[in-house]
DNA sequence: CCGGATCCTTATTGATACTG
DNA sequence: CAGTATCAATAAGGATCCGG
């Protein structure tokens, strides 16, 4: 289904993929919510799952993802206080997208390594 | 085909993310390839399909796309000559991608005027 | 130790002009 | 037409510091 090429909400155009990419651009947003996508995670969780990525990065990144609906922190009473992140019902509509990346990425690797 | 959610080959990572964000990073790449997703065009077709690109974006894009094998250029035996650019077979296979963001920027847009 | 904030350096992008 | 060259502006990265 994600194939067909016609009907009239598959008109892929320039306009709306630089749209999500205003979005969802920079080189760790996606990587920071697909590390969400499975389960809400802390700060330092995120430090390390996301390979590479430094507090500030993160806390900017995350910031925006806030601003932008996607992405939901929750300040935690815990003894030293945390802060839990999570994907909000909207950041969760771009599953698909993060999906459809990873088919792609695993792909890639395998040509490479591959060849 | 694309849809299945569960089997071995559909574990979502994040490293697989970040691979493809690796190759499709930054601004343009994927305006670009969205572009050549319909038909193939010339240097300067995609400098007015690509809203907001310059030529020196363009240009350096186009090249690193050209190196990692999702375009081909071809120069053509024009009059003024002509350079024209295509999606490779290999980079056909983002196709689904440049769906998915599509979709999620229509509908993104949608929300945001809507609300 | 956690979640940043600040300062400074490096990398990427933008605007404009210019060449074969 | 298809790029390059140059310089200015912006974004990302590293190191360090701080309040709780």
């Amino acid at each position: 289904m994600l194939l067909v090429e016609n009907g009239p909400e598959c008109r892929v155009t320039i306009k709306s993929v630089q749209d999500t990419m205003d979005i969802l651009s920079g080189k760790w947003k996606l990587s920071i919510m697909c590390a969400l996508s499975f389960s809400s995670l802390r700060f330092m969780d995120l430090v390390r799952e996301v390979d590479g990525i430094r507090s500030k990065m993160l806390s900017s990144n995350l910031y925006e993802l806030e601003i932008n609906g996607l992405v939901k922190r929750t300040v935690l009473d815990t003894k030293p206080l945390t802060v839990s992140y999570e994907l909000t019902e909207y950041g969760k509509t771009i599953k698909p997208i993060i999906h459809e990346m990873s088919i792609w990425g695993r792909h890639h690797r395998d040509k490479i390594l591959g060849t």
